[in-house]
DNA sequence: TGCTAATAATTAGCAGGCTACCTATTTCTC
DNA sequence: GAGAAATAGGTAGCCTGCTAATTATTAGCA
């Protein structure tokens, strides 16, 4: 066995990504949650026209409010800001939100939901909890808990060492 | 507080992914935490001229034998074939790999590492194994047992809610 | 046997991430 | 107050994921 980082698992073969730890891939698993999860909220909302990249966006300006820069919504969605600009413009083109100058500092852009976004939002929020609902309704309280706070701490721990660039 | 989906996290704020439950949004760490996983990897990789999604291919290449076709490839990463396809052209062309049509079924292609690629596994490894030391070593056991049976899980259940395309 | 299904790899083209660089504005420092 | 540094947004262009459609081959069935 020269194959330190190898596993079989759930009859499907898992390769790289070094997290074992007693014979398990946390690093990998949690790779593929991630898009398991991401797959099943963006089939709840096929009909939207939106994809989950934007509908993030529309989601955050809400939650920011409409006086949110653009660096701020950047930062809380978790993207580059060329990223968000893209979003934004087709976002703005289709009638959703709209970018205005502050009036504080002119190099900030401010971005405004506009009233059509309303009943979207409701959508989208009610396909979340749906996909939570399935997902997660009866699994333990304590063992959601106690899941979340290890993956917060190696979050934590993750972020604080790509920030320091080694 | 109109906003069931929102939450303050660690000076950061985070919104949408449903996924909250006793005031936790798991389904976000989970996406954040893959991607910063992912980050600590590459930068660890960063001399070798090759990208993730490169080396992972040579990493399965490695573990399945010369003997896989690019189906069995593409399954085991867990990505579509024209994605491996493009992949493959790349790693082909650096010297990494080489194709072969299988004797055996006309239609397949088998994909064989080049001696050249093995000082670079190995280096692939130790980094994966390193990352795994930094982020994961100090935690406890079951700590982290608990939470990858809970992930494991978790992860199950929406691949089948995923496959049933509802 | 011969026609139809299914399967493996490929191509074309879109979506959305990123970095590097640019411009306009503000802030800081002397 | 003037020039340098920092900051916000934007553009260009790369990488890599995807789906849809194509081609070659095999498998299945009447």
């Amino acid at each position: 066995m020269n194959r330190p980082l190898d596993e079989q698992k759930n009859g499907r073969t898992c390769v790289e990504w070094g997290a074992r730890r007693g014979s398990h891939l946390l690093g990998l698993t949690v790779y593929e949650l991630a898009r398991e999860w991401r797959r099943r909220i963006d089939a709840r909302l096929k009909g939207i026209g939106l994809s989950d990249s934007r509908w993030r966006v529309l989601k955050t300006v809400e939650f920011l409010g409409s006086t949110a820069s653009q660096k701020e919504i950047a930062e809380t969605i978790g993207v580059e800001s060329p990223t968000l600009v893209r979003a934004l413009d087709q976002l703005e083109k289709d009638g959703w939100v709209q970018r205005h100058v502050s009036e504080e500092d002119r190099r900030v852009k401010v971005v405004e939901l506009l009233p059509k976004a309303n009943k979207l939002l409701e959508r989208i929020t009610s396909a979340c909890l749906e996909v939570q609902a399935e997902v997660l309704d009866d699994f333990p309280e304590d063992a959601l808990l106690c899941c979340h706070e290890t993956l917060l701490a190696i979050r934590d721990r993750l972020a604080k060492l790509n920030g320091k660039q080694d």
